[in-house]
RNA sequence: UGCGGAAUUGUGUAAUGGUAGCACCUACGACUCUGACUCGUAUUGUCUAGGUUCAAAUCCUAGUUCCGCAGCCA
């Protein structure tokens, strides 16, 4: 199926660049920031850094991009691990950004000899004043003309520590009046009296991503730099400094749009106000696009890969319905979720004509389409559950589930005929009662009837928690800040219902289909089951009249 | 209104001057020991206005709209 997708315009790019000779072989680097889980996002930027590189036979780094230590942590680093394997890639290399603090000083040293570097003195505050704006130019620093030996020596202090933080910074000597704002003598370096998660405390100077990347980049060999459309204005920045630096081996960056689905929050800054503010039970709550959670919902490594390559790779500002990937799921537990019983909602049935205390084993098979997933064994007997919706008093014209004097077959067993029910005082249904037919029995041959209804014996069934969830937003917020306001109180249901015996038994993270009502995944926090992905069929407007 | 990008059906994505295709969604139908699954059918599209050409989504000109950039974040 991934197969299928039609070249994109990264992968024109990287055959231009191989006819041309430019390069004869490819790298690329997945580059995350140790700063939170990954999520159905930077799903998109791992199946297109790793699926470019095995396309053309090379190979993709994971490079953590760990250059501010005030933001990063150690915690995160395996998790960031564990969510690649599980999708499925394999990295060639695992490096820091940090690995290469000393060569990005040695580098900066070199810069500064060249006189394309220098230590600027000016705050925050007058930095910003002498950036410009958008329309107008900036003007230089007074502290741009120093000599090369007093930047050096600036240089060297700020790495021993003798300048709080914020007091300096080593900048690029570009142009103040580029039109390019990125351009305008950007920072390089800064002072950040900070424990670093990798380093500790060797160095309280730390290097800016527009510096940083680029070298990595160039030091690893990687030839394509595969990074989201926010980068592509700091693209002449990137070369600037790889040419600055005088590599012979010249990254190339190129941006594509980065995804977005319907009604899904994607930053990380509003997935931790989500975990932060209680909205949802951790990075894992299966209502998060985070993989951790998706896997929790019961996604497979399968779909979520099957859905990026339908994705595709643009340019263009998308966002993509989350129905494909819900689509892309379906498709794949279709094939490997096994079937099995379950009754959310039950009401008791009862068979007139079954001799009481009378049992009888019925096969089932596990996969409609799988014989070698094998059959098991339910018990049938004169008590039964059966799913409340499943019965209607006065039905409509087009209901073929069971109605008073109707007939439906019960999956796997017999034809029974709805021969009446009983009420509670408050008129709600507590029983319906009706006779099988025993010539009907499954397998043999039989007449047919229209309704086939799921069942669970009450000597079978076992009672466990389920969990039903909505999307967290209904509405198309996005990004937008006021997401909070919209989020669903009810997108999260648990509610007891019966399974099967062998639901029991089943492990974390095997996936099962209820019968018509959607697909689970078994989960062990919620007694024995079952985290969802729920796809849970109502009845239609049009069959209710 | 500086700079960098982008506009193809409701959504995503193909078509590199030559039949606007595929998938999702939606609707309808067939099939069915669940109405699920599967299969079939259908609707809707080249941002606008000019131009070049036998032929334009594609090339040219002018416009429109949307996204990103003014962190010592990445």
């Amino acid at each position: 199926m991934e197969e299928l997708r039609s070249r994109n315009f990264i992968e024109d790019a990287i055959e231009e660049d191989l006819k041309q000779g430019k390069v004869n072989y490819i790298r690329t680097r997945f580059p995350p920031e140790p700063n939170g889980y990954l999520h159905i996002g930077h799903a998109k930027a791992l199946y297109i850094d790793f699926s470019v590189a095995e396309k053309y036979g090379g190979k993709c780094n994971l490079r953590y991009d760990d250059t501010n230590p005030t933001k990063e942590d150690e915690e995160y680093v395996d998790a960031i691990q564990e969510d690649i394997l599980w999708l499925g890639f394999q990295w060639d290399n695992v490096f820091y950004g940090s690995d290469y603090f000393d060569t990005c000083y040695e580098l900066a040293v070199k810069l500064i000899k060249k006189g394309v570097a220098y230590v600027c003195d000016l705050s925050k505050d007058e930095l910003r004043e002498y950036r410009g704006t958008l329309t107008e130019p900036g003007k230089n620093s007074p502290y741009r003309k120093r000599s090369v030996e007093e930047n050096l020596m600036l240089f060297e202090r700020m790495k021993n520590g003798d300048f709080p933080d914020g007091t300096r910074t080593l900048r690029a000597k570009i142009d103040m009046a580029s039109p390019n704002i990125n351009l305008r003598d950007p920072a390089m370096y800064r002072i950040l009296h900070a424990t670093h998660h990798n380093t500790g405390d060797k160095w309280c100077i730390y290097p800016m991503y527009d510096f940083a990347h680029p070298l990595q980049d160039a030091i690893e060999g990687v030839t394509h730099s595969l990074c989201s459309l926010e980068y592509e204005i700091h693209r002449p920045l990137y070369d600037w400094f790889v040419e600055q630096c005088e590599f012979e081996h010249k990254p190339r960056q190129i941006e594509f749009a980065r995804l977005n689905l319907t009604n899904t929050i994607m930053s990380k800054r509003y997935l931790r106000m989500l975990v932060e503010g209680g909205h949802v039970n951790g990075w894992d709550d299966p209502r998060m696009p985070t993989l951790c959670g998706l896997r929790r919902r019961g996604y497979t490594p399968e779909a979520i890969r099957d859905f990026l390559s339908r994705v595709g790779v643009a340019k263009a500002d998308s966002v993509v319905d989350t129905a494909m990937l819900e689509h892309c799921l379906r498709e794949h537990l279709n094939l490997s979720a096994k079937r099995m019983m379950a009754v959310l909602d039950p009401v008791k049935l009862v068979i007139e004509n079954w001799q009481e205390g009378h049992v009888e084993e019925v096969e089932l098979e596990n996969h409609p389409n799988a014989p070698e997933m094998g059959m098991r064994t339910l018990n049938f007997s004169r008590e039964l559950y059966i799913e409340r919706e499943d019965f209607m008093e006065d039905p409509p014209k087009k209901f073929f589930r069971l109605k008073p004097g109707g007939e439906v077959r019960l999956k796997g067993a017999y034809i029974i005929k709805c021969t009446g029910v009983e009420k509670n005082s408050n008129g709600e249904l507590t029983c319906i009662r009706c006779t099988y037919d025993k010539e009907s029995k499954s397998g043999e041959q039989s007449r047919k009837v229209k309704g086939t209804l799921h069942w669970l014996s009450c000597l079978d069934a076992r009672a466990a928690k389920v969990r039903l969830y909505a999307p967290l937003l209904e509405t198309d917020v996005a990004d937008k800040a006021d997401f909070m306001d919209n989020i669903n109180p009810n997108s999260l249901v648990e509610k007891k219902a019966f399974v099967e015996p062998s639901l029991a038994a089943a492990n974390i993270g095997d996936k099962f289909q209820f019968m018509r009502i959607g697909y689970f995944s078994a989960d062990n926090e919620h007694t024995q089951a079952l985290p969802v992905f729920n796809r849970i069929v109502e009845l239609k407007d049009s069959w209710k009249g």
